[in-house]
DNA sequence: CTAGGACCTGACGTTGACGTCAGGGTCAAG
DNA sequence: CTTGACCCTGACGTCAACGTCAGGTCCTAG
């Protein structure tokens, strides 16, 4: 595949590939004019790239991670960097969670009060 | 309060209040001499704009979001933003755990592969 | 009165994940 | 053979949330 296709199936820019690629994130062949040649399973990598960064995690870590991909073999060193990311995606899951509920205590004293002002809870970080 | 107190107490740094003052989310007092004076409130507003942050909400998003904390009063549109917000938090929320669902995967087949390299699963996204 | 912390205002530096523009090859179709 | 879509390599621009440095003020303790 061209790099064209690769982005329009894998919902990227053509930029972001190359810069996949100068990340070494993500390889590619090169046809003898020098244009890049990816095989379909560029695709799930590069959705899976994204999977990363949507979870936060800079190109460094995406890079340690995707080693482990390749093959099923990890090594003691990979499993415990698996581990360590796994634990700040955890972490950045339970501070989203807290946003979120902090919203929703917001968002549920603002419908309170326009049902008719009554109820005055705590919810809400400091009253005047 | 002063600045630094206020940024102890909240754990942020000087200067984050500073920026925070520059982007308007957060208001100070002057002395006469020009020092920027904080209500103790302050405290608790520097942590739920931490919050939010830490929710990925840029600062116009927070921006919109602050005077709902003032007084218990939503207008429609405030009320809008809220939930537009909330939902945007629960959407990264649910990549968050797609992302740290798929790390489990990776780290589940490696420890199965150490164990005896027996199971050969699919949730490998392209094995070769 | 003097030392040294804490504070002030600019203003430039940083990092990540690309966007975008310039200038120029490549390739299948007509 | 030429057009137009696609590709290439630099290389600079961007945006957010501050970090950091420079040069100067304030204020409290000894």
């Amino acid at each position: 595949m061209r790099i064209g296709e690769v982005a329009a199936q894998a919902g990227v820019s053509v930029r972001a590939l190359r810069y996949y690629e100068e990340q070494g994130l993500l390889a590619a062949e090169r046809s003898p004019s020098g244009q890049r040649r990816y095989p379909p399973e560029a695709v799930d990598r590069v959705r899976f790239i994204q999977t990363l960064y949507a979870a936060g995690l800079g190109s460094k870590a995406v890079l340690r991670i995707l080693p482990c991909m390749e093959h099923g073999g990890l090594t003691d060193e990979m499993h415990q960097r698996l581990l360590a990311e796994r634990a700040r995606v955890q972490a950045q899951l339970d501070e989203l969670t807290a946003a979120r509920d902090k919203l929703d205590d917001v968002i549920r004293l603002g419908e309170a009060h326009r049902a008719g002002r009554v109820l005055h809870a705590d919810g809400c970080a400091s009253a005047s």
